[in-house]
DNA sequence: TAGGCCACCCCATGAACGTGGGGGGTGGTC
DNA sequence: GACCACCCCCCACGTTCATGGGGTGGCCTA
């Protein structure tokens, strides 16, 4: 940030990929060439000296996995991470999301858009391809969906659900029972049962394992 | 997918918007008009008829909001919904992407992008704008940081966040003030301060809303 | 140097919650 | 008809929580 011109690291083996992505960053208004390495290891010399603002990252590398050099970046400097790869399945977006990257992008990615995100992460956003975002989202949404489902075999009540539900809005017995138009004694015997099931003992307990087994979802 | 042409809705009450989406959609290869609407109740009648691939939808219409014809389509069909609009607020977000949305656009995008991430939805993907996916990255891996800053005057201290995350696993007074070596009056305290900068009475209100802030995220 | 925000500690009281019991009723299956 | 699972209601007891007070010491900024 030193100016208005942002650095570029990056972080790819692939001789022929590489000497593209340092034409587009060359060749791109405001960009400049941090550095270019092939190595994770030449990667993190280079950073801790270049200081990039950003990187492009690969993550499959001859000496190692790019998602280590995401962990030094973020350790060491503020510099965004956007990975750049083709390896589209799930565990590798996930995992590199959580590593820290800034954002996910496949190396189809053509040119123009490869600029375009580039400028969009450093000013914060998050910029992530459709395919990668299709896991993120069914992480999210029902995390349930893709975990298969197994889980322990008493299963709770759509009521006793609904109940749930309400006390993750931060409703009381009280106010469930207005709800639900029950008694509060009521409430309190679903209540039991949800306990007993999930074998916990107080409410936050229960929203917790219930959230984590995702019988409720994150909004509920 | 009764042949290779897939029929497209589309919801939007701006007009010149509206007719510049049908054009795009008539002059792609492999897309055709289904329907299209400037009102829920219209979309609504009309998806019943015309059997949509995919609709594109507009969040805020005159009779009502977008997403319920997203839910009207999510449960009478099997067609995919894009949103595009210009809310690029969290909440909308997050709420369309819930509601069952297949991706979120928004509409200054090109017209290029456009067709790319329609075929893109009816290929299983989700494309998500940059803007938009910040937040549901957010919301995935914690990182409640970005988000710019705003928010209400009175936020949390580090402390009281340390606590809220606590109780938002589900532990109790004591074993939070066991696990941060407290007493248990201080996290009495630290409660005290976080109902009233909540403005809330009880701990699942608290946690409700710090979430819905943004301040905490699933998976704390 | 006073005034503020923060971290931390303590006490006390009433309301809300957790959990043990006791009942009802429907609707299904062996 | 006996046996479940689910839905609903009630009582009582002890614990935890919510919320009002009362403090100390540190740091920072006016």
């Amino acid at each position: 940030m030193t100016a208005t011109i942002a650095r570029i690291g990056i972080l790819e083996d692939d001789e022929s990929l590489r000497l593209y992505l340092e034409e587009v960053i060359t060749t791109t208004d405001g960009l400049a060439l941090a550095f270019s390495e092939g190595t994770v290891a030449g990667a993190r010399l280079a950073s801790d000296e270049a200081r990039p603002d950003l990187c492009l990252i690969d993550l499959k590398l001859p000496d190692g996995h790019g998602l280590d050099f995401v962990a030094h970046i973020k350790s060491t400097t503020s510099a965004k991470c956007l990975i750049l790869t083709v390896l589209g399945d799930r565990t590798s977006v996930l995992l590199a999301l959580r590593a820290g990257a800034d954002g996910y992008l496949l190396k189809d990615t053509p040119p123009d858009l490869l600029r375009a995100n580039i400028m969009r992460t450093l000013r914060g956003e998050t910029p992530i391809s459709p395919q990668a975002a299709t896991f993120l989202l069914e992480m999210w949404r029902g995390a349930e969906a893709a975990t298969v489902s197994e889980q322990s075999e008493d299963a709770l009540t759509t009521r006793e659900v609904e109940v749930l539900k309400l006390f993750s809005r931060g409703l009381s017995y009280r106010e469930a029972a207005d709800t639900l138009g029950l008694s509060q004694h009521t409430i309190g015997d679903y209540v039991k049962s949800i306990y007993r099931k999930l074998r916990v003992h107080s409410r936050t307990e229960a929203i917790f394992e219930a959230r984590q087994v995702g019988l409720i979802s994150p909004l509920d």
